[in-house]
Parts: C-alpha cells; structure tokens; sequence
DNA sequence: CCTAACTCCTGCATGC
DNA sequence: TGCATGCAGGAGTTAG
C-alpha cells in the first residue's frame, strides 16, 4: 500500500530514468486508468506527445511530472499502482494500463495496476500558498517532509476536528501522505489508541503523534519503503524492507516489542486498524 | 461548513 | 474442486 515513503521512492526513480527525455507515443490500455482525465484518452496522449519532463515532485501520496510549457502529468498510486522502467520489448504486464514511449527510444515508462484505484492525468499547475501544485490536488495538506511543513499549525488543525485521532490523521487535507500503514505505527509510538478523540487531546500529545508519523516514514524512506509483496517496488520493480520494522500493523497476536502483550486487530473504517491493548488504552467512551 | 458513509476494483485466503 | 464470502484500502462523491 503506497503511502508517502513508497511514493517518493518512485518519484526518484522516475526523476533520475525520465526526465529530461521527451514523450513519444502514449498508449493507453485500460481507460480506468485515466478516469480522472475527463477529455479521454486520446487528449491524454495527445497532450503527452512531445513534451519533455522537467522533473518529477511529490506532495503526500501524489506525484507528478513537470512539462515544459508548465502543465503537470499527475498520478497516484492507490492500492496497487506501479511504475516500472522497462527496455523496449519487455513482455507486458499482466495489469499494464499505459505505456509511455520516449522520443530517444530507450526505456519505456510503464503504468501498472491490479486494482485499478490508481490513475494519471494531464493537468494545469497553480500557485498555492507559496508552492506549485497540480490543480486537482489544491486542497492537498503539506507532508512532514515538505521544508515548508508546519508543525503548529497542523497541530492546531487536527484539534479543531471533532472526531477520532485516527480518522484526523488520515485527512490529507490536514497532513497528508499517512496512509493505514503509517497510522497504526505513529500511533503506537505515540501511545494513542486510534478512538481518542481530538477534541481531549492535548497540544503536546499531538504534537509527539505529528513528530512519530515524521520519524516512521523518514525511516521507512531509508529502508525503501514497505512491502508485503510484489505489488509495491521502485521503477526497477525491487520492494523495500521496512515490514520487518512494523510493531503493530498486521502483527495480530505477535508481542508487543515495548510491554509483550499480543497486538489485537479492531475494525476502523471497514478495514483494521492494529495496536497494543497495554500501550494504547482505549478511550473510556 | 463539517463529518461520516459509500463506492470504485482485483486477487488471494478461507470455509463449506 | 468449486463456489461464496471476506479482506486489502485511498480518496472523490454523496448524504445528513
């Protein structure tokens, strides 16, 4: 599940193999994929041809390639999306949804998605707040690793919220690039069960919830990111190791790493969230 | 305006 | 073996 480590792990791949190069022919496979570019996909390619990338960025779990005349290839990832440099005759991915060919004819750039929550889109790129953002994702919170991320201020945004600290964190229009992942481990480090609400928080607790989300993500960044199987790895289609970091999530019934006592798995949200019935009390009401 | 539920999708694990 | 069910879950959309 690409969160903020797995997605920047791929911004670099894609930085260092693509840009500079120009945009060729654009073939797109599955139209699910570039659903949220509402001209189609025969715009879609058409605005690609041609253009060359002059670098790739990110905010939170969204990354996009800069073109020169100013507009944005922009995607995400979703649950499963990958993307791969490949050498030209490569066989296709079973789940291949575009391909991306480059005028100098070396390595293609490949969309690939089993679930197909993931897409790309060509956009215009606006002025928000003193950065450079692809319009449809405007509303986007800064992440922990952005230089201009302010601490007090999502501090103080979380506690305006009346609801679970969980559900906050998750709000990327508060922080963003914390998926369930990310979550679940700031939360243990944190020693806040998922139910507290905001609004009986102190400023400090939240503040030290914001500063383990940095710290598990900056550390999952330095292993390469976090898998459990094939479908997250870097454009050379390698995973990451940081699974053998987690202390709580999917580790139901291991001992916790701090007190010993078995991790216990609740229902949040129709999915899990994980945690340690000792470490993280949960709230009495 | 704010918050929560719903929805999209495929593959794998599980149980009968 | 085959079928049904549950689960994985990010984020836009809709409902209240």
């Amino acid at each position: 599940m690409p969160e903020l480590p797995e997605v920047e792990v791929v911004r670099r791949g894609i930085d260092a193999h693509v840009s500079g190069r120009v945009f060729a022919e654009i073939q797109v496979h599955h139209p699910r994929a570039i659903r949220r570019h509402v001209p189609g996909p025969v715009d879609f390619a058409a605005r690609l041809a041609g253009r060359r990338v002059v670098a790739a960025w990110r905010r939170g779990k969204y990354l996009w390639a800069e073109l020169d005349g100013g507009e944005a290839l922009l995607t995400h990832l979703g649950m499963s999306g990958q993307f791969l440099v490949r050498p030209d005759g490569t066989p296709d991915e079973k789940h291949l949804r575009v391909r991306f060919r480059f005028a100098d004819g070396g390595p293609e750039l490949r969309f690939v998605d089993q679930r197909t929550f993931g897409g790309c889109l060509v956009t215009d790129l606006v002025e928000v707040d003193g950065a450079r953002l692809p319009l449809p994702i405007a509303h986007i919170a800064r992440d922990p690793m952005d230089p201009a991320f302010d601490v007090g201020a999502v501090v103080r945004a979380l506690r305006r919220r009346r609801t679970e600290v969980k559900r906050a964190l998750l709000d990327q229009s508060l922080i963003s690039g914390v998926g369930n992942i990310y979550a679940d481990e700031a939360l243990w480090r944190a020693k806040l069960h998922w139910a507290r609400p905001t609004e009986r928080l102190a400023a400090a607790r939240v503040a030290d919830l914001i500063g383990a989300a940095t710290e598990v993500m900056t550390e999952a960044l330095g292993a390469g990111g976090t898998s459990f199987d094939a479908l997250y790895v870097n454009v050379n289609g390698e995973s990451g190791y940081f699974d053998r970091s987690l202390a709580v999530y999917g580790q139901e019934g291991l001992p916790c790493f701090r007190c010993g006592s078995p991790i216990r798995r609740e229902p949040f949200m129709n999915r899990s969230s994980y945690s340690c019935p000792r470490c993280q009390r949960r709230p009495v009401r």
